[in-house]
DNA sequence: TTGCTCCTCACGTCACGTGAGGTGGC
DNA sequence: TTGCTCCTCACGTCACGTGAGGTGGC
C-alpha cells in the first residue's frame, strides 16, 4: 500500500513511480529531459507527469541505450528516423488500399494486372489482409 | 610525389591513403573494421583496399560520429534503418511510376481521380518529374 | 513532519580514439 | 633498406549514469 502522495494522477505517473517501474534512476530520468529524448508534461506545482506515450518512448530509449548500447545522439537520430519510416508506411498503406479500390471496380486481364504489380511491389503486410488472402 | 608502394591500386585505396584523405587514425579505420562498420576487401597479400563504396560509408560513419557524436553501436543501427529505407523508397518509386503508367493510358474523370491520389499520397519527389510539372 | 518533488555539482565507469611496440611482405 | 602493412596492448578523454546535498510544495 503506498503512503503519502499519489504516485499515479489521472495525468500521469510521477517521476518514482516511472522510476521504479523500469528501474532506472530518477536522475537518468531527468538527464533524459534534458537531452530532449522523453519530455514529459508538468503539473501545476511543476511536477513531472508521464503519460502511457511518455512510456512507450522511454521503453524504446531503454531497448536502445540499455540492450543495444546506443548513446543519447544516436537515440535521438534513431528516433526521428522510425517516426518517418512510419509515415512513409502509412503513405504507402494509403496509396496501397486506393490501388486495391481501384481493383475491385475492375475485372479481366487489366485487373490481374494491377494485382501483379501489387503484390509485387506493396509489402507483404500492407496486402496481406485485403487481397491476397482471396 | 608519392615515393614507395603504390597507395591507390585500381583495386582500392590502402589505408594510410584513406587516413590522409579524411584525417583520420590508421588504428580508427580498423576499428570500424573490428565493429563491423567498414570492412573492406584484401589484396591476396592481406593488406585493406577500400573502395569508392567504402569511402562513401564511411563518409556516412564519419558524419555520424564527428558531426552528431552517435557512438558505434548506434551508427550500425542508423546505417541499417537507411538501407531499409532506401528499400521502401524504391518500392514505392516502382509503385508510383506503374500507376502513373496507367494514368497515361486512361482519359476523363478515370484519370483525373487517380492523379489526385498520387499527388496527396505519393512523396513530391516521387511524382514531380513525370506528373505535376505537365 | 514525512516523503516526495525540484535543482546543481561531482565522481566512477566504460567506449572510443590514439599511440607505442613488434612483425612481415612488396 | 625503406616505408608501408599487419597485429595486440594500453592509456586519456569524454559521455552517461548515479549519488550527494540542499530547496520547496502537497
Amino acid at each position: 500500500m503506498p503512503r503519502g502522495r499519489k504516485t499515479r494522477g489521472k495525468a500521469g505517473y510521477m517521476i518514482s513511480a516511472v522510476a521504479e517501474m523500469y528501474n532506472i534512476h530518477p536522475q537518468t530520468l531527468r538527464l533524459y529531459e534534458r537531452e530532449g529524448l522523453l519530455v514529459p508534461s508538468r503539473s501545476h506545482g511543476n511536477t513531472r507527469l508521464y503519460t502511457q506515450k511518455d512510456l512507450e518512448q522511454l521503453e524504446t530509449i531503454l531497448n536502445l541505450t540499455r540492450d543495444l548500447g546506443v548513446n543519447l545522439a544516436g537515440i535521438e537520430i534513431i528516433l526521428n528516423m522510425r517516426e518517418r519510416m512510419k509515415q512513409m508506411e502509412d503513405e504507402m498503406q494509403a496509396f496501397v488500399e486506393f490501388v486495391q479500390q481501384e481493383l475491385l471496380e475492375r475485372s479481366g486481364p487489366e485487373r490481374d494486372r494491377l494485382q501483379n504489380t501489387l503484390m509485387r511491389v506493396a509489402p507483404p503486410y500492407l496486402t496481406r489482409s485485403r487481397v491476397s488472402n482471396k
